[in-house]
DNA sequence: TATAAATAGGACAATTTTATCCTATTTAAT
DNA sequence: ATTAAATAGGATAAAATTGTCCTATTTATA
């Protein structure tokens, strides 16, 4: 479904947020231990995720990572999902056609644009604050 | 979503169908023709479909790949996936966590398994035969 | 029986994705 | 000022996926 790059930029951005509400700045060694990911990996995937504006990355000593409260409420899935991923998840075609037509729909289209829709509709309408509910008491989980 | 593989092999095996409910068999080559898409590359998904049962190959002169009318109404698009991409569409968590569990669910757990069970349907519920429907008039198409 | 057409399959190559390593830069704190 | 902790980013490596090439085998037909 997702690329690697992108489950694991969904998971820190969700950590980020988690530790931004406690008021807490992050470094990308913590990130990596509680997401369970490579470090060096997510490192650049936070890179790009802060060239998109969607988290913030503070240098030099007692830097780390963290988003604003206004963000948190603010961004949504999707958007990571298109800063790593790109459109392909949302206008590509099921079968691999090379652009998704309705005027000359491969046999799958009509029933796949309507699971493809679902799913844009369910990352444009979870923010990264919905993503934190519950995991502070446990009830959810960014590793294992 | 899916692998170019398995986007190749669903397209071929709709090819397939397609001929074979004309009562004629398809060479390798032309099924790369009609589905556009790389000869030897295709030439290993069919064999894996072959030897899960999904296509029928015939060798020799005259040969080539066809489906019975049985099978044509029997497979669904849900076998060909697995076949190829193995259960993880299925069963996969949609944040990359190793194991997709309710009991310790990641947080879009609820929502991504509604919309993973719809998509797991329409491939349970979508025949080869479903995939030929429109392909004759030119309504749907494989290529381009 | 010889030939040609076709799939099977092994070996390899190219590309993309995933992952690692090292150095530069920034910045707080000593 | 020095040091230590942190991100940025370039270079490289490893692994997985995608794609190609060549030979072996099978089989209909001349
Ligand atoms: S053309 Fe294939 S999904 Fe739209
Ligand atoms: S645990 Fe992530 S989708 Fe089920």
């Amino acid at each position: 479904m997702f690329s690697k790059a992108c489950e694991y930029g969904i998971r820190a951005s969700t950590y980020i947020a988690l530790k931004s509400l406690e008021g807490t700045r992050v470094s990308l060694k913590e990130i990596a231990e509680k997401i369970d990911s490579p470090v060096a990996f997510t490192a650049k995937v936070l890179q790009q995720l802060s060239k998109n504006h969607i988290v913030d990355s503070v240098k030099g000593a007692s830097g780390g990572f963290q988003i604003t409260k206004a963000n948190i409420n603010q961004i949504k899935l999707a958007q990571i999902v298109f800063a790593i991923d790109g459109n392909n998840v949302y206008e590509g075609c099921g079968l691999g056609l090379k652009k998704c037509n309705a005027n000359e729909p491969c046999p799958v289209h009509d029933k796949f644009v309507q699971i493809r829709s679902d799913l844009k509709n369910m990352l444009e309408n979870t923010s990264l604050y919905d993503m934190t509910i519950g995991l502070e008491e446990g009830l959810t989980s960014l590793r294992r």
